[in-house]
DNA sequence: GGTGAAAGCACCGAGTT
DNA sequence: AACTCGGTGCTTTCACC
């Protein structure tokens, strides 16, 4: 986990393996003119570097059935049962982001749910949790996912 | 993109590679105590329905200088200009999603940024799109990510 | 820090049950 | 549908630059 200084090509490996992290090694040394054990070797030590942490796959959740965003503001009675609400949240698991804010709220958190219905019960078990002073649904109509490479090109020109 | 219905095979598939995206297919298969060649086949039509659009790498953004992430809720002027809003904002790289929502907010976004001077420029961008007529910013001091794979054993359980 | 080759595996399609 | 098997190609290591 020590300190690590990226090059352009350890970006360009990002930037390839962020689009398709199973893009063969072979086909980045390709484009880069590079070896392909030089590609294995630089993503080995980002991975132990820990810049990249892991790779999952992308699911469209609509086709599993899960059709339903809200996003939910939570008040606290207490600034200091902000953990004790993190916790509770983290255990329930159509919960996919929960953040600690300032601003409007104290705990912003995220959800995924089969229908209005089910999201209908998970945001009473938010509402239930002790500490829980009152919360505000917003309901995800449509969303827009800017892409991963974006991010990361506008990281790197910033570099 | 034909219809699919998973059994609980592909969902111990699916399972296994939310965590690992590289997991070798003979590994999964040596698991599940069928062949490699079968893993194969079923990621394959998983891949053809549409269930899994892609994969991606995790990435660990304040080892990249990205430090911070704000949520910002946007009030329009009119939504009948929620598209145009969308789309400029999707023009904006640090602003990694954006929702369009009911509730308090017509769209609400969330952004990665180096450092509170950076988030004010990506802020101020957003408050100057036209048809923008004020944003609410909250800062994020503390993401907990519920992870993905008990986001999905829930949703396996409940089918 | 990079290379290139070689050994070890994984992938993937064809043919079979 | 799932299995086996073989060709092809990817990964990973290592001696060398």
């Amino acid at each position: 986990m020590g300190k690590i200084k990226l090059d352009d090509t350890d970006h360009k490996i990002l930037n390839m393996l962020i689009e398709n992290t199973r893009t063969p090694f072979t086909d980045i040394a390709k484009k880069l003119l590079i070896s392909a054990g030089t590609v294995h070797v630089r993503v080995k030590k980002m991975e132990e570097a820990g810049i990249i942490t892991g790779s999952s796959l992308s699911l469209d959740y609509k086709k599993l059935g899960y059709m339903f965003i809200a996003y939910v503001g939570i008040y606290l009675k207490k600034t200091s049962q902000t953990q004790f609400v993190i916790n509770r949240i983290g255990e329930i698991p159509n919960v996919t982001v929960a953040s600690i804010t300032t601003g409007k709220y104290n705990v912003f958190c995220k959800l995924r749910a089969k229908n209005t219905d089910h999201a209908k019960g998970i945001i009473f078990k938010i509402d239930d949790i002790e500490g829980v002073q009152r919360t505000e649904t917003m309901i995800s109509l449509e969303e827009s996912i800017n892409d991963k490479k974006r991010l990361m090109h506008s990281i790197f020109d910033e570099m």
